[in-house]
DNA sequence: TTCCGCATGTAATCTGTTACATGATTAC
DNA sequence: GTAATCATGTAACAGATTACATGCGGAA
């Protein structure tokens, strides 16, 4: 999913200044969707319009000097093409999924519960973000949009289960077994071991 | 999360190649967690080493050379203390998504539903691997690590049941009202139209 | 009159990928 | 013997971020 075409999405919804673009994206990047910054947002800007895709409305003497970027008909035609274009899979990146599966059984679990209790945190407010704003009154938000979002509430939802389960089996210590076919959970504390023994060796 | 992070976690659940980590990250990419390429991996062991964070065993003797790195005493250090940082929040960031709540009623609704049915194969082939693969009787998965593959699981069972809802309703045309306070709907589809009829005038 | 938000822009930098080069070993 | 896989590495390139420069308008 390129720059472009994401900006080119954007100016479909309405005509937009990169400032403007920049702001829209701050605001639902509270963890929805993803940023840009201004170093990508204008060089695209400008070579959108290079290319014909978009260009600037008048801006009616709004006093201040802006440029509103309006898609133009190569523009729509460039936009739909990339919709009707089947999406890319998306990756799971997620640092804490990282931290959790390679976290190991001499490393206090306490670390991994306070990690645990500040993505609930988090997630909860997202949520709560997510489910007011097709009810905010002002934002625009498209029937298929409603349903997208109605994605990502039921995916934080699932989400927040998952934490209260896992945290519960964390403090229970009730934790399932893995597959270990060549007793590597042994080896690699093994491993450790003599690593930070000699660390404490050569410290003295 | 960078990389150089990454590649100390998996050289902590046991000392590894570069082609090898290359290529189990291959394989469980497969749409879980991301990809490394050859160009950031092998200068930044170069790098891990001369910072003292890994040091390449002894190869003994396997025929091939090859290097295999392992984790320093300062290398498990600075694994330990980025695994106790908070992890970042995860983006959001899918095409899909984002091709979703652009899409406009002037647009074909077939092309959607084929983007969704693609996505529900990929979805439900990525669940089977993720369910088979900590009974697959080879991989070494932690007891933490049936967590997180628990949350992924619950995720895109999640996904499916969505796809499932979000295909009835685009297949009955049953779908839910937008929030659209300033009638942009209709603003959008014109100033769409009023382009694509230039665009026409100007062919002709 | 000073500071903050609006608004645009660029140069330096960082990070990572692609594509290629190289060569050994194993399978057919 | 030759194709595929194992294995390491780099140079050129692409993509995006950071940090800075600039300036207007409105509010305190």
């Amino acid at each position: 999913m390129s720059v472009e075409h994401t900006l080119l999405a954007v100016l479909s919804i309405w005509p937009s200044t990169g400032y403007n673009i920049k702001s829209e994206f701050e605001h639902k990047a509270a963890g929805l969707y993803w940023g840009m910054s201004y170093g990508s947002i204008y060089p695209k800007l400008k070579k959108l319009e290079e290319d014909g895709f978009i260009y600037t409305l008048e801006q009616e003497e709004e006093g201040r000097k802006k440029k509103l970027y309006e898609l133009t008909p190569e523009g729509w035609e460039e936009f739909e093409n990339w919709l009707k274009a089947p999406p890319s899979y998306p990756v799971i990146k997620d640092e804490l999924l990282m931290k959790m599966s390679t976290w190991h059984e001499d490393m206090d679990y306490d670390d991994l519960i306070s990690h645990l209790l500040k993505r609930k945190e988090q997630t909860e407010d997202l949520l709560e973000f997510v489910k007011e704003w097709p009810k905010n009154g002002y934002s625009y938000i498209s029937k298929l949009g409603i349903l997208t979002i109605r994605f990502i509430e039921m995916r934080l939802e699932t989400e927040l289960r998952w934490i209260e389960e896992s945290l519960v089996i964390l403090k229970n210590d009730d934790l399932p077994d893995g597959q270990d076919p060549y007793g590597n959970t042994e080896k690699l504390l093994e491993r450790r071991r003599r690593a930070i023994g000699e660390k404490k060796e050569n410290d003295q």
